[in-house]
DNA sequence: TTGAAAGCGATACCAT
DNA sequence: ATGGTATCGCTTTCAA
């Protein structure tokens, strides 16, 4: 079924068609439903191709990471996706899981869609702006290169406030810091924010991170690295809150109180953090709301085939729950 | 830059530039040489759209979920790009999280691809028909309805030798299940694997699950419904790896040992399951090649135009650790 | 209001 | 070996 073929049962033209099918322009109510009849008749729906082909756009849009596991990133395509189904684009993804050959394909990528959101710190810088030149790219949870728009959450207070609590308000000394700044910006800002409090109140930060990765099998792998070592920290500041789970499953499992023998934290409030034993402390993150935000700025940009601007910051929130030393608090701690 | 300009400054006719880009047809050198250089200068890609719409083809493969977060979907989203990357098509991703629209949705999705794997249980039967009249299909963990192929792992006597295991080498007696089978019918075929291996023993499984859903969160909330019971289980039979290592949080943040007060087992052999404390007893499934095993037929249908055919079954492995009250094994155990 | 025809960008057949 | 041209399916301008 095509438009000529429509057209031909109808007897009418293909432009008729083609209007009725849009809804665009005048059509005669005598036209419109010997045209629709014969829609209806042969359940025609226009070709996806012929149709961006005339038109010029592609009607998707492009997601890139990493390709990590976990909540983080299902939360994000789902909140990509709630701007995208709407505005009938497609999505298309693209797990670079940090192969060496992933900015071309992000480029290829970038020939196949209306506009992109790359999280931060999956591409090159030359690739994103190569890429940024060709359609509208927003980064999200890092910065772009020069004018490459960006969305992101506020780490660095954030941390620095939380790192902070847990060295002021309950006095702890000892902190240890997991996660890999090198792998991502987040990560590198939340680091950061840990240093920036210690130096604040005049303390000494541990000199390097646990730089592991950010699955909760990381978490249980510096649990163990923490936790054989013969100083063992007072507290465990982590990258999120899949790793904190990780160290949490696994000072539980040899047998440490948390809080009382070991403070643990994360960095999300996922779903689970708030349910656990003890709850935990964390800071919540809009995930899907940044990438709800990066995909309305490309769907305007790629309207006005122009570029998305600006780098916007949402804003974190401090939870505070039983694994850092508070007092449970009914209000953010569960359900 | 379209053919038509490379071909007027190169000199040639679209035809030839269209068989040197292709390197399809014989061209002389001399002719090759003047196109290649014409291509260089100006940076010409033949447009996605353009050759999509002459070949008939959309060189995109459809991956249509329920949008469930964890590493079991990653895992399936890598599978499944690990085969469409190298056959040069992209993947749109749909997640339905069971939306009432989604059937609709899927069928938008049908025509924008040249195929579709669908994970078990996301859409309805009368959609998924429909769909394979216009391409391509498979179901992923699940059983499609009339013809249409799936690929799916071998749930149901791996879960009855799992089950099977407790009741009889462990001894076990009051045991609880925790899954929705009504969710997916991977869950569903674990349950009745889990039934049916108290029937081979001549005893009676419990009349329902403990039908949450399968994320860390839920078996977490699973944990708080077992444990506050006045006759406590012996042991939690999960659905999968998640909600397992959501009843063992919940667990040992309760102060119980596990095994030796619950004996907790889950389904995946996540990467975590090895590392945690104590090492989760679970049944191993290849669920990147499951995703793999699906783009392949897809890929293969839709190149010869024609129907993925069969139901794939890949093979599961038990793998007994300690949070079944088996010793540790290092074979098994970790890294 | 309606229709004829010119694109959109690339491929491939059929002559030459 | 090379080029002209029809074709894929749809949209849209321009006339009528």
């Amino acid at each position: 079924m095509t438009v000529r073929e429509i057209a031909r049962l109808a007897g009418v033209s293909v432009a008729t068609v083609s209007r009725v099918s849009n809804g665009t322009g005048q059509v005669s109510e005598e036209m419109r439903r010997r045209v629709l009849d014969a829609i209806e008749k042969h359940g025609y729906r226009p070709d996806h191709l012929g149709r961006a082909l005339a038109a010029g756009r592609h009607g998707a849009l492009g997601l890139v990471f990493p390709g990590l596991s976990g909540p983080y990133f299902t939360e994000l395509i789902q909140g990509f996706e709630s701007e995208a189904v709407p505005s009938r684009s497609s999505v298309h993804i693209l797990c670079t899981h940090l192969r060496s050959d992933s900015d071309a394909q992000v480029l290829e990528m970038g020939r196949r869609v209306d506009g992109v959101a790359v999280i931060g710190g999956t591409i090159s810088d030359p690739a994103l702006i190569r890429l940024a030149e060709m359609i509208p790219v927003v980064v999200v949870a890092g910065q772009g290169p020069g004018s490459v728009a960006s969305v992101r959450a506020e780490n660095m207070a954030a941390m620095t406030a939380l790192t902070r609590h847990l060295l002021a308000d309950h006095e702890l000394r000892r902190l240890v810091f997991v996660g890999n700044p090198e792998g991502s910006p987040d990560v590198s800002q939340r680091w950061a924010g840990f240093q920036r409090a210690h130096h604040e109140l005049g303390l000494e930060p541990p000199a390097a991170p646990i730089a592991v990765a950010l699955q909760q099998a990381d978490g249980v792998l510096a649990a163990e690295q923490v936790l054989r070592a013969e100083a063992r920290p007072e507290g465990v500041v982590c990258a999120n809150d899949e790793t904190a789970l990780g160290v949490l499953v696994g000072a539980l499992g040899r047998g440490l109180r948390v809080p009382q023998d070991l403070v643990i934290t994360g960095f999300d409030d996922a779903p689970v953090a708030a349910l656990v034993t003890p709850a935990l402390t964390t800071v919540r993150q809009p995930v899907r709301e940044l990438a709800a935000e990066a995909a309305r700025l490309i769907l305007r940009a790629a309207g006005q085939r122009g570029t998305p601007a600006g780098s916007l910051v949402l804003p974190t929130e401090l939870v505070l729950r039983r694994s850092c030393g508070c007092p449970d608090d009914p209000a953010t701690g569960g359900s």
